[in-house]
RNA sequence: GCCGGGGUGGCGGAAUGGUAGACGCAGCGGAUUCAAAAUCCGCCGAUGAAUAAUCGUGAGAGUUCGAGUCUCUCCCUCGGCACCA
């Protein structure tokens, strides 16, 4: 039978099927903890089931697998599980607008990601599949819970929220727009409620000095994490008053507390800034409606850090005044909406001369401006109209104005008034940190039950242990007035465990960074009757984690610090849950507008946008296909829903195949590094794959061998053809190890390109037997049913995932001659070839040869002559 | 506002301090075809008649025989900011 009789055309409908099925049947892909081989835990952060994956998913688990597969033909005993982070918000906003409760929304979508991820073919080990709101997951999250509030590392305290009104609700951030409720436009107030925290700020300085030694992690993930621990040394130092509150006692022992990292400026202090809720703010506006209204004014908006940052610097004096702790001068009081409560001592000393906010506000409020540092560099004399860079500065500075401190430097003025202060005792070195402990506690339905039941007796009672899991109800339906839970009386009552009276449970719910806080032990051994088992030992730590970058910091402490808490407990000898991270980039498209006459803005999504090119192919402009009128062309953004420039991968994989998206998601950037979406580049993909398999589909009878290759005996054709196999397969190699995929891909392309480009003919054959080979399996990780199908199409009866992982041949790599190029001062010149034995004078003698070299030499001596073996010759003249 | 990342052809991107633009996309020209799709071949940073030369990696300076790469200053842009996940 002749091979075009064979011959068929790509369908990776088909072969992807078949693929699958086959994995399927040979349950390939399941990690058995008791193998003997080494193992490498490979894992993605989990998703959250929002309904079908976005591109983002795709990108991410696709590079996961490429690297689990890789490993797995490394040798490697490879563990990749799956998950769903299932508790959250979007399930009560889909139950409001559906009317359906959030587990079924949940559950449906699941089912329908789950499939689609099957139908990527990633080398999932679904045996050891979790759902976060199961409750045999989240009964452990409860049962942890109960632990650390055994080890004091639970606590509760009051925190400020987002509160609606109109709705009686507490609002995430996101809810809270320009400072209003997102569905009743109500001014949103900062409202105190109690809240359980996680005292992480017991681990801060194990956190902070663990990360320098995790070279594993991108150092931009672990600089992220040093600021946001934020530890910075000061000294926190008293200024004394004699306010008293309305019993006539003197408020907080006489003192108000401040902390500074710039003791050097005390002695410019010319005011003290308090938050509105400080007791002395408060004593002072008894007596001042002004003032009341002012500290009224400062509850209403968001709590996030934005919000406060950005807000306008506003502040009104007390008409109270302190002391300053050195001069003993008379310091006026300011409640300023800047200064936070719940952060440090809640007040601030103000220096206006040497910090840019206090010198706004001082500015503003026409406080005294009192300049103490000055700068040792040439620097614009101080002028207190106008702020400049150095005024902040703490190097280069000497201290001027302050009396028996002048005339120093940082370091030395921080200690001299340090020391003051300590024989005062109005002050003393410390250390504070910018990380503040974690409220888990959430007033929605959709989360794991906190375990705890309010007794009217006892008060907070955990609900003990042999009574885990409280179950979630499953059949609730949010409507967005407060927790639906506080309407359940069949979840609500209860009886107290300690006395055994009529109780009321807890409704609160654990942030849903609870449940993604520790997953990666569960997947370890999802049926244990116990949180984890002696099977987590075989595979933690998590070899490589891999994951948005919008995780750097919260998600990826939160699991630090939680690994810590188990280690803690007895549970895991480990501190650090992930060996190595890797952040992937983000998935862009391009968007299209029009903005109507009212400034409202109308996104367009790609697919229904025409764009027309200039000669050169530079897009000049677009119209909407629906009414070809023209719409606007707006910047490349992430995908988004309110951007509408999102692709729905499933049309992706429904229009080419999984193969096809995953060679594109891999080729069209490196990992750590934004992704723009491209539906030519995706054509590109799949052309690739076309004329890779027509290459071994047509050629089956040549290729169905593998004949040993006898250098000396191949054309220099085939030889130069195997040359690039080899060089390109070294690379690759490389790029495996640095998980650099999109130039794998282009090496596979070289090496496709050198073999189609060699003439397939007896003489040629073993080179194109070995190279085919070698494409093959260099390509499983990424594109693994195509080279599934056809390294069975070369008669191959092994499975190309048991196939050994091919070396590069250095024999193939050894030439003759060297291309070495030649420069004058710097320039390229000339090129030329030597042979690669030849010796640094030879070089040099042919190099000066060159007609072009002496040219550009202009007759005069050679100054110096750099020989770089190989490749290079500078002359310098 | 604070913190972090990124700027290289028309586009995505490649380059252990050593030929900038590999590989691909788009574009242009050609072959094949009744025609189209698909496929194959060639060209493809700018100026230039040019296989000459000059310029060219956001801008400016510096280190070096040599800088996309190292150092400093500046500009633009994107991400995170604790109740989105």
């Amino acid at each position: 039978m002749s091979d075009n009789l064979t011959a068929s055309t790509y369908n990776p409908a088909n072969i992807e099927a078949e693929t699958q099925q086959y994995w399927k049947e040979h349950n390939s892909f399941f990690a058995d903890s008791k193998s003997s081989k080494p193992k490498y835990y490979c894992l993605s952060m989990l998703p959250y089931p929002s309904g079908r994956l976005h591109m983002g998913h795709v990108r991410n688990y696709t590079i996961g697998d490429a690297l689990s597969r890789y490993k797995r033909m490394q040798g490697y005993n490879v563990l990749q599980p799956m998950g769903w982070d299932a508790f959250g918000l979007p399930a009560e906003n889909a139950a409001m607008n559906n009317n359906m409760p959030p587990a079924k929304w949940t559950y449906e979508n699941i089912d329908y990601m789950r499939d689609q991820l099957q139908k990527l073919g990633f080398a999932i080990d679904w045996s050891k599949e979790v759902a976060t709101c199961d409750a045999s997951y989240y009964r452990w999250n409860q049962w942890f819970f109960l632990k650390l509030l055994e080890k004091g590392i639970v606590y509760q305290k009051t925190a400020k929220v987002n509160w609606d009104p109109i709705d009686q609700t507490v609002l995430a951030n996101e809810q809270v727009i320009d400072g209003k409720g997102w569905r009743t436009g109500a001014t949103v107030e900062k409202r105190d409620i109690p809240m359980y925290y996680l005292k992480i700020s017991d681990y801060n300085d194990e956190l902070l000095s663990a990360l320098p030694d995790m070279e594993g992690w991108p150092e931009r993930v672990r600089t992220m994490q040093t600021n946001w621990i934020g530890k910075s040394s000061g000294v926190r130092l008293c200024f004394p008053h004699n306010i008293t509150d309305a019993d006539g006692a003197l408020i907080a022992d006489g003192k108000i507390p401040v902390f500074t990292t710039r003791a050097d400026t005390l002695m410019g202090v010319t005011f003290v800034a308090v938050a509105a809720e400080h007791p002395i703010a408060q004593k002072a506006a008894k007596n001042n409606a002004a003032l009341h209204d002012f500290i009224a004014e400062c509850k209403e908006g968001g709590v996030s850090e934005e919000d406060i940052a950005k807000r306008e610097k506003k502040g009104m004096d007390t008409g109270l005044t302190a002391q300053h702790p050195l001069t003993g001068e008379n310091v006026p009081i300011w409640v300023g909406n800047y200064v936070l409560m719940n952060y440090g001592d809640g007040a601030v000393m103000g220096v206006p001369a040497h910090d840019e906010r206090d010198f706004a506000f001082a500015n503003k409020y026409g406080l005294p401006i009192q300049q103490v540092i000055a700068s040792t560099k040439e620097q614009p004399p101080f002028d207190s109209s106008q702020w400049q860079e150095w005024y902040g500065d703490k190097e280069n500075t000497v201290t001027v104005h302050s009396g028996k401190y002048d005339g120093k430097d940082f370091a030395a003025a921080v200690a001299a008034i340090t020391a003051d202060l300590q024989v005062k005792s109005l002050g003393d070195k410390q250390t504070t940190w910018r990380l503040r402990d974690w409220g888990i506690s959430r007033q929605r339905y959709w989360g794991t039950p906190i375990p705890i039941i309010h007794c009217p007796s006892c008060g907070a009672v955990p609900v003990p242990e042999k009574d885990l899991p409280v179950v979630l109800p499953q059949d609730c339906v949010p409507d967005g007035s407060g927790n639906p839970l506080n309407k359940r009386e069949d979840f609500l009552a209860v009886d107290c465990p300690r006395c055994g009276q009529a109780a009321k449970r807890e409704t609160d719910t654990m942030d849903t960074f609870v449940d993604s806080s520790w997953y990666y032990f569960r997947y370890t051994c999802p049926e244990a009757g116990q949180m984890i088992d002696e099977q987590t030992k075989q595979w933690m730590p998590v070899d490589q984690y891999i994951g948005g970058i919008e995780h750097a910091i919260l998600h990826l402490l939160y699991s630090r610090f939680w690994t810590r808490a188990m280690r803690d407990c007895g549970l895991t000898d480990l501190s650090e849950p992930f060996d190595r991270l890797l952040t992937q980039g983000m998935v862009l498209n391009d968007t299209y507008f029009r903005k109507a006459d009212d400034g409202r803005v109308s996104w367009y999504n790609p697919d229904d946008v025409e764009v027309s090119t200039d000669s050169k192919g530079k897009p000049i402009s677009a119209i909407l296909r629906e009414d070809q009128q023209p719409v606007d062309i707006g910047g490349v953004e992430k995908m988004s829903k309110s951007k509408n420039n999102g692709i729905d991968p499933q049309a992706l994989i429904d229009q080419y195949g999984a193969d096809t998206s995953r060679l594109f998601t891999l080729f069209a950037a490196p990992p750590e590094q934004s992704l723009e979406w491209n539906a030519s580049a995706v054509e590109g993909a799949y052309r690739f794959l076309k004329k890779l398999w027509t290459y071994v589909n047509d050629n089956q009878t040549l290729l169905s061998q593998l004949t040993s290759i006898e250098d000396n005996t191949l054309s220099k054709a085939a030889q130069e053809a195997r040359f690039e196999v080899h060089s390109s397969l070294q690379q690759a190699n490389k790029d495996y190890e640095r998980m650099q995929f999109n130039t794998v891909v282009s090496a596979s392309m070289k090496i496709l390109n050198a073999l189609t480009g060699l003439e397939r003919d007896e003489k040629n054959a073993p080179v194109h037997q070995e190279g085919a080979r070698i494409l093959l399996r260099l390509l499983q990780p990424i594109t693994p049913h195509i080279t599934h199908s056809l390294w069975q199409q070369l008669g191959e009866t092994t499975d190309i995932l048991d196939a050994e992982w091919p070396q590069a041949d250095d024999s193939a790599m050894v030439t003759t001659t060297v291309t070495i190029v030649v420069q004058v001062n710097g320039k390229l010149r000339a090129t030329i070839e030597v042979d690669a034995s030849a010796d640094k004078t030879s070089i040099e003698t042919s190099a000066l040869a060159q007609d072009n070299v002496q040219k550009f030499m202009e007759g005069k001596p050679a100054k110096k002559i750099i020989i770089i073996p190989n490749k290079l010759v500078n002359i310098v003249i």
